[in-house]
DNA sequence: AGCAAAATAGAACGACCGTTCGTTTTATTC
DNA sequence: GAATAAAACGAACGGTCGTTCTATTTTGCT
């Protein structure tokens, strides 16, 4: 089970050869070439989470990883290709770690809640690292492409997810009948984006707390659970 | 009058000359380079709008500008300094046109309602072109140095400002006595950055109309207005 | 007009980039 | 272990970048 219905990276499918495509000389991999790779992107994540997609070099990568500029470059044959992987192996472990296990509890509210909580975690995580949703949505806002689709794509799949969440919590009653779900989530991403931005680029103090008392107080908007009826505190500690 | 005591481009100063320091080679400048500098700035921010002011390059400026690489840098003495002048140059074009304006309104509540449509205003304009304080952020979030320096300097004025708004509506009655200054603009960030990334990257139609939203909904809650206590309709055509 | 200074041009440098190519080393398979 | 294919290397190419240096033009002032 996955987050949605997104053509998955075919894994099997790199092993049978499909036709030989010799334009595309992505031929069949060896055990060891599989493991390198993925050792490539893994660091070429971390580097792309500091620097951004953008300021993702080839050269860098090889480096930290004691290899040629060449030899790492074969295992993608583009420099796209590369930052493609980086933001599918990103988007992966968002899944993994956000999303997956909230499918443990109880659809409605609860998921809302969840989702919500390991998204913050994440995001609080990425404060130190970055955020690669974020940095490569401003670096590829205008620029075509295909790590522009496959970042968009992923961004979209998250939000869809999310909705899908708050939706289902409105038809189990947990919201209320008229919520409008686009506009939650919108609200809803912006707590995000403003943490992203107030703690990693001003390092204001408290954005954590802040983030959590703004979604607080959307429930306390949209919800339908009495105790937020009156309102919740408007201040936080 | 200005957004607050941030300290203002020496505009004389530099006529004088002020003792002629050779490593600081600014020296003073003629009526015409005063004037070309001015031309290469305003370019710059057009370019550093699109493509980030990382993205910005003496080459890209030149050729618009229609002259040399070097008669453009000279103006400069390094592309760091080009970057602060774009910034400067951001802020007192975004102080004009956002803050300026409302200080013929009366304090209080019709100041902050007036300050977030304009920055809306400017928000919605820059989904085409781009935003250097959202933008700005993202690429030198890790990047310590001048450029990040005037940046947050700049965001962080603005905030101030801001907060200081909201603190006088408070001061007036208009928002709850117990409102968090911090926590409300927080919010309020939220739902510009939140614009930022929805209708210029993802190109999500209604973004602007959540935006309008997302500040009706922050002042039912914060707000003392008696219209506001019900709750404010969820949903927005 | 004439002179000093400022503005601009042009060529070149060193660094880094992604990419290509031919070779060599390492894995996998028979 | 030999044959074969994939992986990795190393050098080089063409390009862009910021920057430097020297020469030339333009401007501002007396």
């Amino acid at each position: 089970m996955s987050i949605s219905q997104l053509p998955r990276r075919r894994a099997a499918a790199a092993v049978a050869g499909e036709g030989a495509t010799p334009a595309a000389k992505a031929a069949r991999a060896s055990l060891k070439g599989q493991q390198t790779k993925a050792a490539i992107v893994d660091a070429a994540l971390r580097l792309a989470s500091r620097l951004g997609l953008e300021g993702l070099s080839i050269g860098a990568v090889a480096e930290i990883m004691q290899m040629s500029k060449s030899g790492v470059f074969a295992h993608f044959g583009a420099r796209e290709e590369l930052q493609i992987s980086v933001v599918r192996e990103h988007f992966h472990r968002f899944e993994q770690e956000v999303f997956m296990p909230v499918l443990a509890l109880p659809r409605g509210l609860p998921r809302v809640e969840a989702l919500f909580a390991n998204w913050m975690k994440r995001v609080a995580f990425e404060i130190e690292s970055g955020c690669i949703f974020i940095s490569g949505a401003v670096a590829f806002d205008d620029q075509p492409g295909p790590v522009r689709d496959a970042l968009a794509e992923s961004v979209n799949t998250w939000l869809d997810a999310y909705r899908r969440a708050v939706s289902l919590a409105r038809d189990e009653g947990h919201l209320r009948a008229d919520v409008d779900i686009d506009q939650m989530v919108y609200e809803i991403h912006g707590l995000i984006l403003a943490l992203h931005y107030e703690a990693r680029f001003l390092k204001k103090p408290g954005s954590i707390a802040r983030a959590h008392a703004g979604f607080a107080h959307v429930l306390s908007t949209y919800g339908t659970a009495p105790a937020a009826a009156a309102g919740a505190p408007a201040r936080v500690g």
